[in-house]
DNA sequence: TATCCGTGGCA
DNA sequence: TTGCCAAGGAT
């Protein structure tokens, strides 16, 4: 069986020092799943995993924790959603993750990949997972174009190790991640290459999606004053919902000092923001010290807004 | 079904 | 430097 020449190639190639592999809690690998949403390891590993767990060890903490301490945590790891849903879950389930994967499921911000991948590597059930990386290696060893959802499950659970399904769906992400992979794959490498149908010519399999330049958006930010203290907004919209910010308008104020450019790309458009100091004209939901500031949730976009008005001083 | 949601690694 | 894209899910 070609399932065996992976799992063998895992135990000699895998990544098996990863946290998250090292550890029966159902909690620190359902947390790494959501970090690990369209974000990759290294960043996971380096900067967010251990401190959040530092300060959130089991689920119940989250629980407890109000929203904003949790995404204090979260800050500089994007899709903020993933944060507040993660709080929902454990207030919802009461600290305690199910099993059965149609709960999971259920459960927001938990959707079909993560479900089996909380599943099968917490819960050691038979069962196949869907990434990005399992979708990529797919596609090359049966020869498929498109990433069709329906065909790539029926793809997955035919190719499924039965008797080492935790293995098998690691060492599928490990062999995306270090030999399958997006650019230069080492299909030389690779312990599917005789049945591989991909490896002829692995970059049309499958085939890049040519994808349209994103937008440029032009804004102000507006940095108010009062009394030693700036005024911040708590973004009620989708994007960085929940996040603290400086207030974003399209026009300039009648009295104002330039403190310089940020710019900031999204997935779906770039920012650039021309940062003024101004005297208070908006509507703000609190005043804050640069120390108070410390300790809310803000973006990135306005850590390098404060990041620019510290190293100019200008305000009295 | 298509779009939206963040940020940073990497070639 | 620019563009792709990463352990996806919600709307």
């Amino acid at each position: 069986m070609i399932q065996d020449k992976l799992f063998e190639w895992y135990a000699i190639f895998g990544r098996h020092e990863l946290p998250w592999r090292n550890t029966k809690d159902a909690y620190h690998i359902y947390l790494s799943e959501i970090m690990l949403q369209q974000t990759q390891v290294k960043t996971v590993l380096e900067r967010f995993y251990f401190p959040f767990l530092e300060t959130f060890p089991t689920l119940k903490s989250v629980a407890d924790a109000p929203l904003d301490d949790v995404l204090k945590r979260w800050e500089g790891l994007g899709y903020y959603t993933r944060a507040k849903n993660l709080h929902y879950t454990a207030l919802t389930c009461k600290g305690i993750l199910p099993q059965n994967i149609v709960e999971l499921e259920a459960l927001k911000g938990i959707g079909k990949s993560t479900a089996h991948a909380i599943g099968v590597f917490a819960y050691g059930q038979v069962l196949p997972i869907l990434d990005a990386n399992v979708k990529r290696v797919l596609c090359r060893f049966f020869g498929l174009s498109t990433k069709d959802e329906k065909v790539l499950w029926e793809r997955a659970w035919e190719f499924l190790n039965q008797k080492h399904p935790y293995e098998h769906n690691q060492a599928l992400m490990d062999l995306g991640s270090l030999i399958c992979t997006s650019r230069n794959p080492l299909c030389g490498e690779c312990p599917l290459h005789v049945k591989c149908i991909g490896k002829i010519d692995p970059h049309n399999y499958p085939l890049p999606q040519k994808k349209n330049a994103i937008p440029v958006r032009q804004k102000i930010a507006l940095v108010m004053y009062k009394d030693n203290k700036l005024g911040l907004i708590q973004r009620k919209e989708r994007l960085l919902h929940g996040l603290w910010g400086f207030v974003q308008t399209l026009g300039r104020p009648n009295g104002y000092k330039k403190l310089g450019r940020v710019e900031q790309v999204y997935t779906h458009f770039k920012l650039e923001l021309e940062v003024l100091l101004c005297e208070p004209i908006k509507e703000v939901d609190g005043w804050f010290s640069v120390e108070e500031i410390d300790k809310l949730a803000i973006s990135t976009v306005d850590k390098k807004i404060l990041k620019l008005l510290i190293a100019s001083k200008p305000y009295p």
